[in-house]
Parts: C-alpha cells; sequence; structure tokens
DNA sequence: GTAAGACTGAACTGGCGAGTTCAGTAGCCA
DNA sequence: TGGCTACTGAACTCGCCAGTTCAGTCTTAC
C-alpha cells in the first residue's frame, strides 16, 4: 500500500496512546517514553508529532472529549421523535446516555480533566459551549419541546434537563467511583431516575412505571 | 502554659498546610518544602512528624474529609424531627447540605480523591462505610424514618436518599466545576431540588412549592 | 545552670524524567 | 542511482524534588 502513510496513523496511535497512558497515571506519573511504547514509537517521534508533554496531552483531551460528547449527542437524537409512549423512549435512551457516562475512557477524561483544570484551564471549554455544558442544553432542547406539545409539564427546560442528568449520573458515581459499573446496575439506575423524573415532569397521561410504591 | 507544647499543634498546622497545597498544585505538583513553609515550619520538622509525602498525604486527607463527612452529618441531625411542614426544613437543610458539599476544602478533597485513587486505594474507605456511601446512608436513615411516618410516599430509602443529593450536587457541580458558586445559586438549586424531589417522592399533603409552572 | 529534646536552615545525595542530539535505517520519488 | 523524509534507538544534559545530614538554637524540666 503506497499511500503516505506513518505521519497521519502514527499521530493518531500516538494520540491514543497518549490518553490510555494518562488515564492510567495521571498527568505527572505518566512518562512520554510510556507512551511511545505504548504507540509502538521512539521517543523522538512523540515530540516530532506533538511538541511537549503539554500539547501532547492538550490534544489527547481534546480528541476524547469531542467524541464522547458526540456519542452523548446522537443518543440525545432520539429523543426528537419519540413515539406516542414518552415512559420506554426515556428509558432507553437514559440508559444509553448513562452507558456513554460511565464508559472508560469517558471516566477517565473527566477525572482527569478535573485534576488538571488549573494547570490546563483552556480545556474547561471542551465540555463547555457558550451557554453552560453542552450536553446539558441539547438534553434541555428536547425537553422544551417535548413540553410544548405537551408531553412534560411546562417549566425551565435548562433546569429540568440538569436535574435529569444529576439523576442519572449521581447515583452511578456514587456507587462505583472506580470502575465502570456492570450494566444491570446501570439498568437500575436508568430506571430509577426516569421513574423520578417523570413523577416530578410527567403530565397526567405519562405513568412513571411500576417503581417505587410496591 | 506549661504544657509539651510544640509537637500537637505543629502537626495540625502541617496538615493543615498540607491539605491547603495539595489542594493548589495537586499530589505530584505540590513539593514539600512549600507545605513547610506554608506551615512555618522547617523541612526536616515535617518529616519528623510524618515520615513520608505519602503518609502526609494520607494523614491530611484523613482530617479534613472527616470534618467534612462531620459538618454533612451534623446537618443532616435536622432531619430527625422536622416540624409540621416539612418542604422548609428539608429546603434549609438541602442548602446547608449544598454548602457543605460546595464549601473550597470540601471540593479539594473530593478532586484529589479522585485524582489520587489509584495511587492511594485506602482513602476511598474515608467517605465509604461498609454499606456505601457514608452520607447517603445517613440522609436515607432519615427519609426512612419520614416515609414510615407518612410524612414521604414509601420507597427504597437508599435510592430516595442518592437521587435527593444527585439533585443538589448535580447541577451545583455542573455549573461550577471550578469555584465555589455565590449563595444565591446554591439557593436556587436547592430549591429546585427539594421541589422535584417532593414532586417525586412527597404525599398529597406535602406540596411542592410554588415554583415550576409559573 | 544544665541536660534532653524539639526545631531550624542550609547544604547535600540520588533518582527520575523532560527534552535533545545524532548516527543510522527504511521507504519513496526522480 | 542518489537524494529526501520519516522514523529509530541510544545516549546525553539538565533541572527538580524527596529525603537526609548536621551543626547550631531555643524551650522546658529538674
Amino acid at each position: 500500500m503506497p499511500t503516505p502513510r506513518g505521519r497521519i496513523d502514527k499521530r493518531q496511535a500516538i494520540l491514543d496512546a497518549a490518553i490510555t497512558v494518562f488515564a492510567r497515571r495521571g498527568y505527572d506519573q505518566a512518562c512520554v517514553q510510556e507512551i511511545a511504547d505504548e504507540a509502538r514509537v521512539a521517543k523522538p517521534t512523540v515530540y516530532n508529532h506533538l511538541t511537549d508533554k503539554a500539547t501532547l496531552f492538550r490534544e489527547a483531551m481534546t480528541a476524547a472529549a469531542r467524541t464522547a460528547i458526540g456519542r452523548h449527542l446522537a443518543t440525545l437524537d432520539r429523543l426528537t421523535d419519540p413515539g406516542d409512549d414518552l415512559q420506554p423512549v426515556l428509558r432507553e435512551v437514559a440508559l444509553d446516555l448513562l452507558r456513554c457516562h460511565c464508559d472508560e475512557r469517558a471516566r477517565a477524561v473527566r477525572r482527569l480533566l478535573s485534576a488538571e483544570a488549573a494547570r490546563f484551564p483552556d480545556l474547561l471549554s471542551l465540555v463547555h459551549g457558550p451557554s453552560g455544558h453542552r450536553v446539558t442544553e441539547a438534553l434541555a432542547d428536547r425537553l422544551a419541546r417535548l413540553a410544548l406539545a405537551g408531553r412534560l409539564r411546562p417549566a425551565d427546560p435548562s433546569v429540568a434537563a440538569e436535574q435529569l442528568l444529576a439523576l442519572l449520573t449521581g447515583p452511578a458515581d456514587l456507587r462505583w467511583p472506580l470502575v465502570a459499573p456492570p450494566d444491570d446496575d446501570l439498568a437500575g439506575i436508568a430506571d430509577a431516575a426516569v421513574d423520578t423524573f417523570l413523577r416530578a415532569y410527567g403530565v397526567g397521561t405519562e405513568k412513571p412505571g411500576p417503581h417505587g410504591a410496591g
């Protein structure tokens, strides 16, 4: 294959390896040699593509955050036209959002972001759009449509979105601070979150599901 | 005062300084000399009281986490005997919990804990009791009493506690990832959280407050 | 007054890792 | 063939910091 390879896919391999190693060791403990080894590349090649350890970190984090947010937004698209029964769609979307949230790479990116926010303040804007958190705002858009269509109680869509996301991610992060939760647990958390959300924001026609009062 | 001083309060000063500097720089970037300076103490004194940088970190984190959790639990005690009107008490307690959560020191402890959990796995047990998260379980105890007294809808108290805490902390962490939120914002978040919580878990007699449907 | 012990400041060792240099190799194009 | 470019591996410099040593000081106890 006579393509001008090397250049492109080595850079990609380095960025992948960088996120892997940074996730494993943290920024300071990660040494560039280990990243080079993980990428099957010599150390000077790393410095050739990405001048610094700092730029290496920045680029790797940017790429990883972009894909993570992309997955979230793609999942949220499925709320655009829910069928006639809101609750099951909401449950499915909630579960998939939670899967994105608990994905190993996504967890690592969040952890590194919060750990290194002081040293790399610009990285915070990866996750924040002009008006707050990007995923939250996208969810707020969907909820606003649903409220306007009479499928949800009219309320501040940004608050509702924040709360639905909090109901999803809070319990998951609380119960599994280190590792990704098993999928059964995720489903339980997602169902409980949607249940509570619909009790608070649903209209009479939408039932909250067979949870709770037993 | 002919007490054998020096010993005790120097140790305390060192631990305080350690948390301050670790919060400012992170574990790796914090150097022992800076901690010694912050504590107005010579570097060998630090090593005299706390053998290692690692033990220094462990002890400082343990002390800080203990006080933070103590504040949370003290606040939760006020839910033991709420008056005849649940909603305002819940709002006050929620606001104070949120204040504890957003306290600068508490934020730093959480950030350091998640950043260094891989290197100091034992530190996680600071926050976790035998059955999950200690604050969550304490809140679950209160909610169980309230449910038994007919003041809340009967439901799994652990799930309810997780969700109430998530409704409080999630939006705060989302909106203010770096600094402590201003108190007005905290009050708004707490009221919205209690509102949503009572819509989902309240019984007919407890009104969710004048929020929402505007 | 004097001895024991906590503390200080400064200097030192040793290791580790970021970033560089360089001589050499492999693929590509004329 | 011969030159260009990307890459390799190894060795090297340099600064930083954990942890130690030590001679001297200050406090307290008897």
